[in-house]
DNA sequence: TGCCTTAGGCCTTTAAGATT
DNA sequence: AATCTTAAAGGCCTAAGGCA
């Protein structure tokens, strides 16, 4: 059994197909369809349903896939504690983070000003499928997870109704959100924090948002928004506090309309000196960022 | 029939170990 | 140190089977 072997099982169990698997790894299919009937040989059991059509883990490929994946984490643990063990903390940081674009960019720059040697690997929205792979993950909390994590809260911020500037409502100091049913509204793309967040606080209402803009790109959202395009729920902080000229930002009455930012780790994963270093310095960026606000 | 899938044959390349 | 041997990885080509 072979660690070349095992990390290609990973792939192949992650997608269930044999091309795509290959094309991830960057290998020829054939190369890797071999490699796998090999490893499957070495272990001594079939690890796949397959027929022509498709390929699928059995019963014992399940179980297998299992346990490699526990083992190559511990191997990757071992290795990354390894470099810690050298000289000063300057593991990279695997950062992913599902809400709060808008203000990660000034909270890494403030970092990076203390720790110049530290760098990120950034991924926006945690993939669909396998283990996650992150050091950190920052989105909207509860967060729900098959692995074992622990979470600490960043933030928890307002959300408003931006409403354009010549409706009729615009003029008020705060509203319902019930006010706003027959309103277009625009929001991110389903599976958003933002979107679900406003079909809740919408549902949780009595009303169904009739949605007219949706996006995948925050900032296109953010400048229909700023444009006056239709209503939407805005989080005062992490959407960066102001808007354009053509809208304002009233506060909800009813229902309460906020959400808290925490960020997430895997405990099963070796957490270097670097995101130590990282984490702490966003608990105390975030304390600080609030009470400025305030 | 044409397209898509997995898998086998045969080849080259590469790396590690053995031998001179 | 240079050369040879061996094993494994991986690429190209292609066969076989399912499906629309």
């Amino acid at each position: 059994m072979e660690l070349l072997q095992l990390k290609y099982f990973i792939t192949v169990a992650r997608h269930e197909h044999m091309t795509r698997a290959a094309e991830q790894l960057r290998i020829s299919q054939p190369a890797l369809s071999r490699t796998i009937a090999s490893l499957e040989q070495s272990v001594g059991v079939q690890l796949f349903e397959r027929t022509s059509k498709y390929i699928k883990l059995n019963a014992h490929g399940r179980s297998f896939l299992k346990n490699v994946e526990q083992a190559l984490t511990i191997l990757d643990n071992a290795e990354r504690e390894l470099r810690d063990l050298e000289g000063e903390p300057a593991e990279p940081i695997s950062l992913t983070f599902t809400v709060a674009s808008y203000v990660i960019p000034a909270l890494l720059s403030a970092f990076r000003k203390k720790h110049p040697r530290i760098t990120f690997r950034l991924q926006q929205n945690v993939p669909s499928y396998g283990q996650p792979d992150f050091d950190l993950l920052i989105t909207s909390l509860p967060y729900q997870s098959s692995s074992e994590t622990a979470t600490v809260p960043l933030l928890t911020e307002d959300i408003f109704l931006a409403i354009p500037c010549d409706h009729p409502l615009a003029k008020r100091t705060s509203i319902r959100l019930e006010e706003a049913a027959g309103e277009e509204f625009i929001s991110l793309r389903r599976g958003s924090n933002l979107r679900e967040l406003t079909e809740h606080l919408c549902r949780l209402t009595g009303f169904a948002p009739n949605i007219v803009f949706e996006s995948d790109n925050p900032s296109i959202v953010r400048g229909l928004i700023g444009e006056g395009q239709g209503v939407a729920l805005f989080p005062a902080v992490t959407w960066g506090g102001s808007i354009g000229s053509s809208s304002v930002l009233l506060p909800i009455e009813e229902p309460v309309c906020k959400r808290t930012i925490g960020m997430v780790w895997n405990t099963n994963r070796y957490v270097s000196r670097s995101t130590e270093l990282f984490k702490e310095f966003a608990v105390r960026y975030f304390n600080n960022f609030t009470s400025e606000l305030r």
